[in-house]
RNA sequence: GGGCGCGUAGCUCAAUUGGCAGAGCAAGUGACUCUUAAUCACUAGGUUGAAGGUUCGAUUCCUUCCGCGCUCACCA
């Protein structure tokens, strides 16, 4: 660091400035490689009606990215928004001052550079510079050129360098955004509208999960970082408006894994006037689509699978159960159904518990494809309407793909009495110690008490979504900056003291 | 929280049974006006994650701690 903070004095010496300012780029590089990329040496020479040596000039920006000094001239990959373009810098071509700026450069440094396309000898279309601009010093190395930066930690704390050196990385963060902006799309052009409801929040509902506490000063309350926002969007279709959905982070204090951040992004929405039925139906079309306009096909590799996302199947939970068993004591049909079986293959207390612990371990991991499990039992859905012919059950669904629940939905319990009986159920499972369970949330209560639609809703973790499409196998890996234990002193900022006490 | 594994130069990695801590890239100096993992010569770069222990001697063996990863548990 020390002699690049010496190279910064060097730089300012030949007139430049160290920390340039707006540099007006007649091109991006994307630009021109997408332009000229497939144009020849011909085509960019200077033409036979005389077009001259200078057919194509452009100025570009970016970070250099490779150097090769011979004497008195040498090439450069300058780098911008993942793509690479070499520039040509001869010392007749730059005149001595520039000449010897492009011999100061780092790797990692910012330039521009003005100049006219040309092939070299080897057939690489490059940019035979003319005038160069120092915009932007690195005072730090760049990680190895052709490993680049495999260090999963450092990869994650200091995403910028993973972004810079991998460039896979940035197409899944790019994917990531195709995946929002696609859902966004399709929610707008049925009609849903984008709404944002309290991350913090007084009470916290709508999921089951322990939450994050935190303290109004002046209010002198606590609040809770949400857990879902599903409470707050069922009120706005009580007044109203009958199609919304929110795309934002929802905060759950566990444990972390490959499956699992502290802090995710959810999409939620309903849609008044359907129920579980209309949302399976919506649900397909919606990730098919999804699929498309992030991979440009259906059907995805995942960890050796192709996922077809344009064939969903569909299970009733029971049914995952007798299908999906492996090994040893397979039930049947009657046996889902029978209480008795379902108890002495869980330690759960009621028959519908057991269901869904049963199929949490025997089934879950086995839903590679996407497949959507219906017919919940009520008691782990204190928010869904009873099916009315088997109350026991709740018009639910989940959706699965890669081992993975990725979507939950429901029909929504628009119910007041019933509502509020479930909450006071809740409330005495809490009292016997379940810290998830939900809180009575009477102003919620209240609201449907005003009478709420029918209304189907839906929650689809992007996230989730993201490493299936992306096929990344850890969900730190389409997460930007993934919660990490602090890092602890930083020494660089030390050095940098001391070196500028000197 | 449990189990397994990893931590060595800025980066990617070596180091034999416990016997002088190394290479490539990056960096510095020099040569070279079409290179592309540029090449060639030379130079510098280390609290081997931390602390303690065993030993004549520890990167190596033991203990504890710190950080990370995988995995199990937890997590509709």
């Amino acid at each position: 660091m020390k002699q690049r903070l010496a190279r910064i004095r060097e730089i300012e010496a030949l007139g430049y400035r160290a920390y340039g300012r707006r540099y007006d780029f007649s091109h991006t590089i994307p630009q021109i490689l997408a332009e000229y990329g497939a144009k020849t040496a011909e085509e960019l020479a200077p033409g036979p009606e005389g077009a001259g040596p200078k057919a194509h000039p452009v100025r570009i920006a970016g970070r250099v990215m490779a150097v090769r000094r011979m004497g008195k001239a040498g090439f450069a990959h300058l780098q911008q928004d993942g793509e690479r373009l070499q520039i040509y810098v001869k010392k007749d071509g730059v005149g001595d001052r520039d000449y010897r700026l492009y011999q100061l450069l780092d790797i990692g440094d910012i330039i521009g550079v003005e100049g006219y396309l040309f092939r070299t000898r080897t057939g690489e279309l490059t940019v035979h510079a003319e005038k160069l601009e120092f915009l932007s010093k690195t005072l730090l190395s760049m990680p190895e050129k052709w490993h680049g930066l495999e260090d999963v930690e450092t990869r994650y704390r200091q995403r910028y360098l993973d972004l810079i050196a991998n460039p896979e990385v940035r197409k899944v963060f790019l994917t990531r955004a195709k995946i929002i902006r696609s859902l966004r799309r399709q929610l707008e052009e049925r009609g849903f509208v984008e709404v944002e409801t309290p991350m913090m929040q007084p009470l916290y509902g709508g999921a089951a999960a322990r939450p994050f506490v935190t303290h109004h000063n002046t209010l002198d309350i606590d609040l809770y970082l949400r857990i879902a926002p599903e409470l707050y969007l069922k009120r706005l279709t009580v007044g109203g408006l009958e199609r919304v959905y929110e795309i934002n982070r929802n905060f759950r204090n566990e444990g972390l894994s490959t499956h699992h951040n502290p802090e995710f992004t959810m999409l939620e929405f309903y849609q008044a006037y359907t129920d579980y039925r209309g949302l399976m139906d919506f649900s397909a079309e919606l990730l098919a689509q999804v699929a498309v306009d992030a991979t440009g096909t259906t059907a995805v590799e995942f960890e050796g699978h192709k996922l077809d996302f344009a064939r969903f199947e569909r299970y009733t939970m029971r049914e995952a159960v007798v299908h999906f068993w492996e090994g040893e004591g397979r039930p049947g049909a009657d046996d889902v159904a029978n209480a008795e079986w379902l108890c002495r293959h869980s330690d759960k207390q009621t028959a519908g518990e057991a269901l869904a612990d049963i199929f949490e371990r025997h089934v879950e991991d086995k839903l590679i494809q996407p497949t959507m499990i219906y017919d919940y039992p009520v008691e782990i859905s204190p928010l869904s309407m009873r099916k009315p012919a088997e109350p026991a059950f709740v018009e639910r669904f989940e959706i699965y793909a890669a081992g993975m629940e990725i979507g939950n939905a429901f029909t929504e319990l628009n119910d007041a009495q019933e509502q509020r009986r479930r909450f006071e159920m809740q409330l005495a499972m809490r009292e016997r110690g379940d810290e998830e369970a939900h809180q009575m949330d009477a102003d919620y209560v209240r609201a449907l008490a005003y009478g709420m639609p029918p209304t189907g809703g839906e929650g689809i973790g992007i996230d989730r979504l993201t490493m299936i499409l992306t096929g990344s196998k850890s969900i730190r890996d389409v997460i930007l900056f993934p919660l990490l234990r602090p890092e602890g002193p930083i020494d660089v900022v030390n050095l940098m003291r001391e070196l500028d006490e000197q």
